[in-house]
DNA sequence: CTGGGGAAGGGGCCC
DNA sequence: GGGGCCCCTTCCCCA
């Protein structure tokens, strides 16, 4: 199977494709009670880890090595709150609302450190060159799926689905529309304006709904922003920040403070403006990571070269409110108005590049997609299933061996990954998995009486659970069984066994005619047929037989590939002799050719023309000389053949012969081979 | 160019 | 769940 899909084609992902074509899983550690560190620090999944800074606060989350696009994490956890039972004091910085057929389901808080998980302290990207992780809501919960492959010792960097980014915009158009309509449109040339007319107005999201930021009704003292964070003071805690003098909160809800803005708009207090957290529960923790979001000006704190060189908007670069990540989301950005996303710039300083239409993107994809390097080409180490290490050292070992795969390596993580999508309604965006539904991994159906695990993805059917698991590679991508000596990877074990003949140059199965020897028993098979003269494949056209299929199939070319001057103008058949056309329009076309016998007639007469007694009738042939080489040909063809075959072939022939012989107009050579139709010459006399 | 043979990979079934 | 096996397919090379 290929995997082509490029990161332009995740770009154009709704969140229920995430949740649906995710192909790895990486869960939590499960975190050990007597662990003196709280489950936020502690859940980490072993291929990643935390960023320290100098007193010791997690400052952000790295990759300990190579993680393939389309890796899931999460969910998201913490404590959780419907709106009622919110505690009066509970910092809202790290709340995240979920939504459900567009109602307020529950917030989850992120803010406790023993009951959420590490995901809180994943910081958000700055730009889209930097970002490897989106943020999707799958029924009720929150995941961050990496949308490239993630270098190891990278941070892992999130931002919104382009779900997430319409339901923000959509609910801070609800909110203040007007208001910051008047305020903004000056500045923001209509963009957000024109984002939230279309996406409240125009176009109706009608996807389960997600708000991340505060609730409507969060009195404005406890909205968090980016502006507190820039002045921020760390907590005791380190999780969370003190706030300093409230911002205007138009700009908050509208994100007015984000780096792409900020620098520019006179009335913020730039440079110093990060991502307005409180909005979309993106929170960072790295010291300095206030003065970093802004930054991609000057005041970076570790801002790399390029950033410098990333315009946030300027009278060449639409400005763009929210979300300010959208170019990999083109099917959601209006096409029109002034967001011209593929105006961005990358870190390089170059535009991105032009994003299709959003109807030339897939909405969808069958399985994972896999960038350059992505998941065709996975190795077991790089598909970490339950948060298991998918460290070097666990790649299997170079020893002759090796290609037994650790426990760690099995292909769980496929399976987990087949488990979401299978507990997936394919027809729902809300994924079942939510706390406390239990799933059913695979569906089953019931064949005969029998119990069969059917692949969601290809219907295909098994008998037996663990073929299916296999089969499943085919879509994950996955090849746990990697040969330690060319790093080649394969889905199956046997084939890893059999590959590894390939260095060892043995030859188990061996000829007992010749004593020629082979590697697999399919190609000792394949070569006792020269000792048997058996040839299983044959040319229907010209009944050439082939010992291999291979050897047809490039064969069948050659009849393609041939001229075929004469064309019915009933059907458009063409034939290569005109006779076949004359015996093709008697007993097919001119005929009723609807019947079965006429079906069959058909292609008789298209296996006569190719055949080699056609080849050798002139084209002047008699009806009678006609007639002689069909049943020549007939004759030739059905030997070895079965008996009803031959009986059906009898029938055949006499319908042959008899519109051959039939009292018509005779045949007349024609000098010029075109398209023609012959019963023009039948019925003009 | 075409047919023929071998090498290798990949999917699936059965035990 | 894993191993063994079979079948199919494709690629490559050669005559």
């Amino acid at each position: 199977m290929k995997l082509e899909s490029s990161l332009s084609d995740m770009n154009a992902w709704r969140e229920v494709d995430f949740a649906l074509n995710c192909t790895y899983i990486v869960p939590d550690q499960v975190s050990d009670p007597s662990f003196s560190l709280p489950k936020a620090m502690t859940s980490i999944p072993r291929n990643l880890t935390f960023d320290y800074s100098a007193d010791n606060e997690v400052t952000g989350v790295f990759s300990k090595e190579y993680i393939p696009q389309g890796t899931r994490f999460g969910p998201l956890q913490g404590d959780l709150y419907t709106k009622d039972s919110v505690p009066k004091e509970a910092n809202r910085k790290y709340f995240w609302r979920i939504y459900s057929g567009g109602q307020l389901q529950h917030f989850i808080d992120g803010y406790d450190v023993q009951k959420s998980n590490w995901m809180r302290y994943v910081n958000p990207a700055r730009c889209l060159a930097e970002q490897n992780l989106v943020a999707c809501q799958n029924g009720r919960d929150v995941y961050f799926y990496t949308i490239r492959p993630v270098e190891p010792k990278q941070e892992l960097l999130v931002w919104y689905s382009q779900e997430f980014a319409q339901r923000l915009c959509s609910q801070q158009g609800d909110l203040r529309h007007s208001e910051f309509h008047l305020q903004t449109q000056q500045l923001l040339q209509g963009s957000v304006y024109d984002c939230l007319k279309v996406y409240n107005g125009e176009e109706k999201i009608d996807v389960e709904m997600l708000e991340r930021d505060t609730p409507p009704d969060t009195p404005d003292d406890q909205i968090m922003d980016f502006s507190r964070k820039m002045d921020r003071e760390e907590d005791p805690e380190g999780r969370g920040v003190i706030p300093s003098p409230q911002p205007d909160r138009r700009e908050a809800l509208l994100g007015l403070n984000h780096p792409y803005l900020s620098d520019h708009h006179p009335s913020l207090p730039a440079p110093h403006r990060g991502l307005p957290l409180h909005l979309h529960g993106l929170y960072g923790h790295r010291e300095g990571l206030v003065s970093s979001y802004p930054p991609l000006y000057s005041h970076s704190r570790h801002l790399q070269p390029p950033y410098q060189f990333l315009p946030p908007y300027g009278p060449h670069y639409p400005r763009l409110i929210l979300p300010p990540y959208s170019p990999p989301f083109p099917s959601v950005i209006p096409s029109r108005g002034s967001l011209r996303y593929s105006s961005y710039l990358g870190t390089d300083g170059v535009p991105y590049p032009p994003i299709a239409p959003p109807n030339l993107l897939p909405v969808s994809l069958p399985y994972a997609p896999s960038s350059q390097g992505g998941l065709k080409e996975l190795t077991p180490n790089v598909s970490p299933p339950r948060g298991a290490p998918a460290t070097p050292e666990l790649s299997p070992p170079a020893k002759p061996d090796s290609y037994h795969p650790s426990p760690e390596q099995s292909p769980s993580s496929c399976e987990e990954a087949m488990n979401l999508s299978l507990a997936l309604n394919k027809s729902s965006t809300a994924p079942r998995n939510g706390p406390g539904h239990k799933s059913l991994p695979y569906p089953l159906k019931k064949q005969n009486g029998k119990i069969k695990y059917e692949c969601n993805i290809c219907s295909k059917t098994f008998g037996q659970l663990s073929n299916l698991k296999v089969h499943l590679r085919v879509h994950s991508g996955e090849r746990p069984f990697q040969c330690h000596l060319c790093k080649k990877s394969f889905t199956q074990l046997a084939h890893l066994q059999k590959h590894h003949l390939v260095h060892t140059g043995e030859k188990p199965h061996e000829c007992q005619v010749c004593h020629k020897r082979f590697s697999s028993t399919s190609n000792l098979k394949t070569h006792l047929r020269l000792h048997s003269g058996e040839k299983p494949y044959q040319c229907k056209l010209c009944n050439t037989k082939f010992t291999q299929y291979i050897h047809l199939k490039l064969h069948r070319r050659l009849h393609s590939s041939r001229d075929r001057p004469y064309r019915c103008a009933l059907c458009s058949q063409t034939f290569f002799h005109r006779f076949s056309l004359f015996v093709h329009q008697r007993s097919c076309c001119l005929a009723n050719s609807a019947g079965p016998v006429n079906v069959h007639m058909k292609e008789m007469v298209e296996r006569f023309d190719a055949s080699q007694e056609a080849d050798t009738l002139t084209e002047t042939a008699s009806t009678s000389q006609v007639g002689e080489a069909v049943e020549h040909w007939l004759a030739r063809t059905l030997e070895g053949e079965g008996k009803e075959d031959q009986k059906e072939a009898t029938v055949l022939l006499k319908a042959l012969t008899a519109a051959i012989n039939a009292p018509v107009t005779p045949m007349v050579p024609s000098a010029v081979p075109m398209e023609m139709n012959i019963l023009d010459d039948i019925l003009s006399v």
